[in-house]
DNA sequence: TGCTCCACGC
DNA sequence: GACGTACGTGGAGCAG
């Protein structure tokens, strides 16, 4: 057997899982994030690896040799912050209790002990793997030897071959001191050569091989500039190349068969779980040992159907490549059931009627993973897919809302399932993405397959510990067939208004233009914040309201305030108001519109919001202009698909207001909505005791802006700014607010506590979002979490709402055997498209479904309205 | 290509 | 007392 080393650069993995995770503690006030880090990479690699011998390296120290040759070596770093410093004996005590060697050696960093070890195993035959968080080690890649680096996450890594090397940089291995050598790297204060960064580097390493060639072909170096730069910085980025080569040959006083690594001590790695309150790790501990980790897979490429493939039950996956699904090539398919594991090229798949009537065959089940985006994918097949019973990405999303949900790797990776490999791996990012060979895209479809169906019993088992299987099996997965339909169907768009009005508005933007050159004496980009910046605040003096990162602020707000002190103001921001309408909405929308059918498919994401939204992308219709009218035009082109129908557009009267007056049981807020008073008129009467008559116009927009920043969890800060007050007054305005609407106070501090209680907060279809921070100890991120407490409940339940409202609308119109159809959702809206004789029975049924979705102490209230356009639906 | 600024909706 | 303060999508400019 092979022997097998690896070993992990200890502190840079420590600053990794600190900086990933939220500043968890334990119940003795502990931080504990970055040992909790630390152990779930050490779980991953001692799972993944299976080594033989192991060693964490540290950095010993402050100086090291490199300190002699650059005096500033490092310099200019923050200091460890102490919430990791008191970490670090806890990692140490971890190590020991897994009984994993750790070494440091005085004047050399972990990166030379790496180095030393894995050179000498390479020579003694050894399979060495790295991980780091660190990509100067990438420079001891070899054949033998593979570097991982973490990414983004902390259990999330590139391995680095000497292959991916190649790919990534186009450089050999040896290469990466030579490329350190010319950019630098600013994160250890080398140097380099100043205005050389890495297309510079790698464009002449790939020339001229390695930095000492560069520099004695100097005369050879295209461009003058940089020539000169590289011959006055020449012993710089020597010196460069000597601080980033790390050192193989440090005087170590360890062996390598010293680093056995024997399996760790479970009693002590308990006891040590149990002290840091890791349970959920301990359950981890306690099932690792029962999983088999499946290495190889094998599996069937089908070429024809049989009765083994297309059972009664199977899990089924198909790939898209593109973007958008809409129209989009297939690339593959995978099934996995009692039989075995199967490929079947798209093809395949798409030309056989065996497949099609399986597909579509209600009675087949079929477990899935994003079960919208292949329903709307094989539906511009002509396929029309049924029987899907369990999605394991809404299943995950509703077990965690907050996590990102990039591929089936990442779903199943948080799952402890590892069969599958990132998308990006195989496919390639950017550019370089590409669909690999026939095997390579079988197997890895295959892969998707088995993790999606490993994961599937654990996503269950959970949902039902935590009561949510009713909002996967009830809610979400029903509304997922209901938005594939929505999504396929499309809203009609007419492109020739659009175009009218993209022509209108050319010519005002050149009018506006033209006027705007002449108030500031030249011509420049009106559209870069930059250059603006500078014609107003130093060719014409305007007062600075506020500044920017980067320098002056010239936004809306900032805009309005000198609106009196020049002319050009005012130009600026309808400017800004038009050049919006026509880059994002005119062009934007004519470049989504589909040409053969004048539809816009949007695409609705189901599992992105952390409180249980939508959201709409490619193009966005959840932003389409309303609050001005030059921009509600907009609506004007979206139309109804046939003739003599109309667009009917309902929505939720002040639904997340309602639902607080639910949740809260605040006496006040629930008699204002039974007697069906205008509540900001209300909250203005009570907060600033008042009768009704007497509340003025400013009266009622503040108290509005009250009531909008109770439902969107914005902070005394957040109103002050939308009120143009100061900090002081708004706070005060929440605080008259709250002792008006006792219910709502009460409500407040008793989520809050509950969430630190929990650790998380729910709504009324048990949908839940975790809120680690709520017991931190830093401000912001504790006060953030506490208004996220708030909020969610409130915004969340109205998102369980109008979801249950869409589920039971569907089967409504079924019911009454009506053609209209639904096509959009804007959070507390529901647009549908309808013949015109149909317009009655709607105009009873949507308000009712709607409004009895659910039961709340308050009526829920629908407005609705119908018309030739989306615009005359108002 | 990735970041910043800005602006639209709820 | 400071901290940096609903969420989401998308376009334009700009630096590297």
């Amino acid at each position: 057997m092979t022997k097998k080393l690896v070993l992990i650069d200890g502190n840079s993995i420590a600053y990794r899982a600190f900086f990933a995770l939220p500043l968890l503690n334990n119940d003795k006030g502990v931080h504990t994030n970055a040992i909790y880090g630390f152990t779930m990479i050490l779980m991953k690699i001692l799972e993944d690896e299976k080594p033989t011998h192991m060693l964490v390296a540290f950095d010993a120290g402050k100086t090291t040799f490199r300190h002699k040759t650059f005096q500033e070596y490092k310099g200019g770093r923050q200091k460890t912050p102490p919430e990791l410093s008191e970490q670090f004996p806890f990692i140490r005590e971890l190590l020991d209790a897994y009984q994993v060697s750790r070494y440091e050696l005085e004047n050399y960093e972990a990166d030379d002990i790496i180095g030393t070890l894995s050179r000498q195993a390479e020579k003694d035959g050894y399979e060495v793997k790295v991980i780091s968080g660190d990509k100067d080690l990438t420079q001891l890649v070899t054949d033998k030897i593979t570097v991982d680096i973490t990414k983004k996450g902390i259990t999330d890594v590139d391995s680095y071959t000497p292959d991916f090397v190649q790919e990534k940089y186009g450089l050999t291995p040896e290469q990466i001191i030579d490329m350190k050598g010319l950019m630098g790297d600013t994160s250890d204060n080398i140097p380099g050569v100043p205005g050389v960064g890495e297309k510079t580097a790698i464009k002449l390493l790939t020339e001229f091989n390695t930095l000492e060639n560069v520099l004695a072909s100097i005369e050879k170096v295209g461009g003058k500039k940089l020539k000169e730069k590289l011959e006055e910085n020449r012993e710089q980025a020597i010196m460069s190349k000597k601080l980033a080569t790390i050192d193989c040959e440090a005087p170590l006083t360890i062996a390598l068969d010293e680093v056995h690594y024997e399996g760790f001590d479970s009693k002590k790695v308990t006891e040590l779980f149990k002290e840091l309150g890791f349970n959920s790790l301990l359950d981890k501990l306690g099932t690792e040992a029962a999983e088999e980790e499946i290495e190889d897979i094998s599996f069937e490429v089908v070429s024809e159907f049989s009765q083994e493939i297309l059972t009664d039950e199977a899990t089924f996956y198909a790939e898209v490549l593109e973007d958008s699904y809409h129209q989009a090539d297939i690339n593959g398919f995978s099934i996995i059931n009692q039989h075995g594991h199967y490929y079947i090229p798209a093809d395949i798949a798409l030309n056989s009627s065996q497949f099609k009537e399986w597909a579509e065959d209600e009675t087949k089940l079929k477990t899935v993973y994003d079960g919208k985006k292949t329903t709307v994918a094989l539906s511009w097949k002509g396929i029309s897919l049924k029987g899907i019973n369990f999605d394991v990405l809404i299943a995950a999303y509703i077990l965690n809302p907050s996590a990102t949900y990039e591929d089936v790797a990442s779903v199943s990776k948080a799952h402890g399932v590892s069969v599958v490999q990132h998308d990006e791996v195989v496919y390639g990012k950017g550019a370089k993405r590409s669909v690999p060979a026939s095997d390579k895209l079988g197997e890895h479809l295959v892969r998707k397959g088995l993790a999606i169906s490993d994961i599937k019993e654990k996503l269950i088992n959970q949902l039902e510990d935590n009561d949510q299987s009713a909002l996967l099996y009830d809610l979400e997965m029903p509304l997922s067939f209901i938005l594939a339909e929505m999504e396929a169907t499309g809203i009609k768009v007419d492109v020739d208004r659009l175009k009218e009005m993209g022509k209108n508005l050319t010519e005002q933007l050149k009018t506006l233009e033209e006027s705007i050159y002449a108030h500031a004496g030249e011509s420049f980009n009106i559209n870069s914040p930059k250059q603006l910046g500078v014609i107003l605040f130093d060719k014409l003096n305007l007062p600075v309201v506020k500044k920017t990162k980067t320098g002056y602020s010239t936004s809306a707000d900032v805009l309005e305030k000198l609106e009196d002190k020049h002319e050009i103001v005012k130009d600026i921001l309808h400017y800004r108001q038009l050049g919006k309408l026509q880059s994002t909405y005119i062009e934007g929308l004519l470049k989504v519109v589909h040409s053969d059918t004048q539809k816009i498919h949007t695409r609705f994401n189901q599992v992105l919001t952390t409180t249980g939204r939508l959201s709409s992308i490619d193009p966005n219709l959840q932003n389409i202009p309303i609050r001005l009218e030059e921009g509600k035009k907009i609506r004007q082109a979206f139309v109804p698909s046939k003739k003599d129908w109309v667009i009917f557009a309902a929505d939720y009267s002040q639904i997340e207001l309602r639902v607080l007056a639910h949740i809260a049981n605040d006496e006040n807020l629930v008699d204002a909505f039974q007697n069906d008073l205008d509540i900001h008129t209300k909250t203005a009467m009570d907060v600033f005791h008042v009768s009704e008559d007497e509340v003025t116009s400013n009266m009622r927009r503040q108290a509005k802006a009250v009531n909008f920043g109770i439902v969107y969890g914005i902070s005394d800060f957040g109103l002050s700014q939308s009120l143009g007050i100061t900090r002081k007054e708004a706070g005060e305005f929440i605080k008259r607010y709250l002792e008006t609407f006792v219910g709502v106070q009460e409500y407040m501090e008793d989520i809050v506590a509950d969430a630190r209680d929990k650790g998380f907060v729910k709504t009324i279809l048990q949908r839940r979002r975790y809120l680690p921070e709520i017991t931190s100890r830093n401000f912001n991120l504790r006060s953030f979490a506490e208004r996220t407490a708030m909020n969610t409940p409130i915004q969340g339940s109205a998102a369980d709402i109008i979801k249950k409202a869409m589920i039971d609308m569907a089967e409504r119109l079924k019911e009454e055997k009506l053609q209209t159809k639904l096509l959009l959702q804007v959070h507390d809206e529901l647009i549908f498209e309808a013949p015109k004789e149909e317009v009655a029975i709607l105009e009873k049924i949507v308000p009712e479904v709607m409004e009895n979705a659910v039961e709340l102490i308050v009526p829920l209230r629908v407005d609705y309205s119908y018309g030739n356009s989306w615009y005359d639906a108002k």
